[in-house]
DNA sequence: GGAAACCTATGCCGGGTCGGCATAAGGTCT
DNA sequence: AGACCTTATGCCGACCCGGCATAGGTTTCC
């Protein structure tokens, strides 16, 4: 059974001869002849009753005949999608990033890429830390990963990467409290709060640590936790300062945002689009990548100093 | 694309490496990487990438993977209904009849049919007359045909046929008048009443003026029609007498009814059912007609005699 | 680090499949 | 009855397809 005599049995149904179909499908008609005696063959049942010049289909013919139009159907579907996939527009892509990076940018973006490529599937899911994220890419079990950049260094030989936005180190508190219209904080100005930070697996704990040694401050650290939302949280409630990432969403909620900054250098890293050289990637990859960073640059920082936030509502009704 | 590509793309995106695609398949190595780079050249896009000693699908090679597993289900699905059809199980059969016959005998015996053979598809329609029957088994339109055999005597050689019940000619007329205990009666009885007769072009309508003719009587047709239940109907409403055969649903009507007799004996014909000589009929066909001609002799005839149908119900009883 | 095992891709060759041409047999139409 | 149309089958050659052999690359194990 191949599809060859599938297109043989329905045109010759249709048509009601095998002379007519040998012409429509440009075939001589002995070997049509030849296709139902094999395709009858390999059913085991007669699919046309011989009346008279004409062939006509019997009960069991009938129900094969749907079957076989189905069959066809499929087989089309088939060529259609490697048609569409031709062009270049569509296919699968499966990213993955941390939780606060597809919440904060690659969420709200996919709409926008989706208008794009309507017939790409993007296939979102989180992932914590580099390694994990690193082995996933290995596995072919993912087309793209989104990830710090400063983390990657020593092995990235194995990826090539497009870098996305910067995304900065931000102190976040509840609005009783005030970081001053600067819109900034040193980092030994917050020697005598109550911190709320991050585990050491982020790199974002670690480079701020490594901020606090420089500054000579030993920081007041009152809870640690591996979830983000929660420090805001707890921010809002008074219990201290939170240490987050930029890419956060905190709009809606009552807290004072400052960037903190090391001899008045903002402590910032740098998100970036990673995928295994080995691989190839479709033009709908490569627009992705450059589509989400041009967006992320645009709305970054998602979260930042109230004052920044003003001048670039100003700076954008213009 | 045929199947066996099909089959080929998805055994090996299943198992990760050509390798263990060839083993499952039961192919050489060499013939499925040509496959893969056959397919891979036809569709115009890289289904894989080689990573290391594997093969991981690409984005675009994801998608058309579901097409083709999608094919192959369509695939089995031929296969499955041609598996049923050798077990003689499946099939269309296509059955026309007067519309007396279907309402009166084939239509409460199709769910008998449908319980033994579940997967066979029958499809009824009325035709009146034998000509226009045996056109349509002529052009292959339908596979059975229902008549009665006095109608075809002069062309049987084109068709094969199976006799399924006798029908009689029935007096019907309303509930005050009164044919008698002995449940039939002569036909030169009927002269001196008012009668509604069917039209000539009806075998039982021949058959009551030659039986006329025979008895030497001059009938008193006061009305003529196309349509028995009309018929009915004027009986009901005393009218007259009508001439009806007996595959006819009388239940629930206020009617007196008396079968006709010539010397003491029925007006009488038999139902039959013929299909093309040079057709084969599966053996649910055959069955079909068997099982049906079991069933009219069981519950024939629909409509008689009030004495008898009495009688019949006590015997059914025991 | 090197050897062995495993994997993909490609060349070569022969057997089998497939389709065209020719033709016999049967059916339909005028 | 003759002309035309249709199906089925024989014969033949071109080409497709799969197996074997092998080169080159990657991974695993000691």
């Amino acid at each position: 059974m191949d599809l060859k005599h599938a297109k043989t049995f329905v045109a010759v149904a249709d048509l009601g001869t095998v002379s007519l179909a040998a012409l429509q499908l440009r075939v001589a008609q002995p070997a049509l002849s030849r296709r139902i005696a094999e395709l009858e063959r390999e059913f085991g049942l007669k699919l046309f009753d011989r009346v008279g010049r004409r062939l006509v289909l019997t009960g069991g013919g009938e129900q094969l005949l749907a079957d076989c139009r189905a069959l066809l159907t499929s087989a089309e579907a088939v060529a259609e999608r490697a048609r569409a996939l031709n062009t270049g527009g569509a296919g699968v892509l499966k990213v993955v990033g941390s939780p606060q990076i597809i919440e904060g940018a690659v969420a709200e973006f996919l709409p926008r890429y989706a208008r794009r490529f309507p017939a790409v599937q993007v296939k979102l899911s989180a992932a914590i830390g580099w390694s994990e994220t690193a082995a996933m890419l290995e596995r072919g079990e993912i087309h793209l990963g989104i990830n710090l950049m400063r983390a990657t260094l020593p092995e990235d030989q194995r990826f090539s990467s497009v870098p996305l936005a910067p995304i900065d180190l931000l102190a976040a508190s509840g609005p009783s409290h005030d970081f001053g219209s600067k819109g900034s904080i040193e980092i030994a100005q917050l020697a005598g709060h109550p911190l709320l930070v991050l585990e050491t697996s982020y790199v974002f704990r670690r480079n701020f640590d490594a901020a606090c040694r420089l500054a000579g401050i030993s920081p007041n650290i009152v809870y640690e936790s591996r979830t983000p939302h929660t420090l805001l949280v707890m921010a809002e409630s008074g219990h201290g300062v939170a240490i987050i990432p930029s890419a956060m969403r905190t709009k809606g909620r009552p807290l004072r945002l400052a960037a903190i900054t090391y001899r008045g250098k903002r402590l910032r890293e740098h998100s970036t689009i990673y995928w295994d050289r080995r691989r190839s990637l479709p033009a709908y990859a490569t627009a992705f990548c450059r589509m989400l960073g041009e967006r992320m640059r645009e709305t970054f920082p998602i979260s930042g100093p109230t004052a920044e936030l003003a001048a670039r509502k100003r700076k954008g009704s213009v």
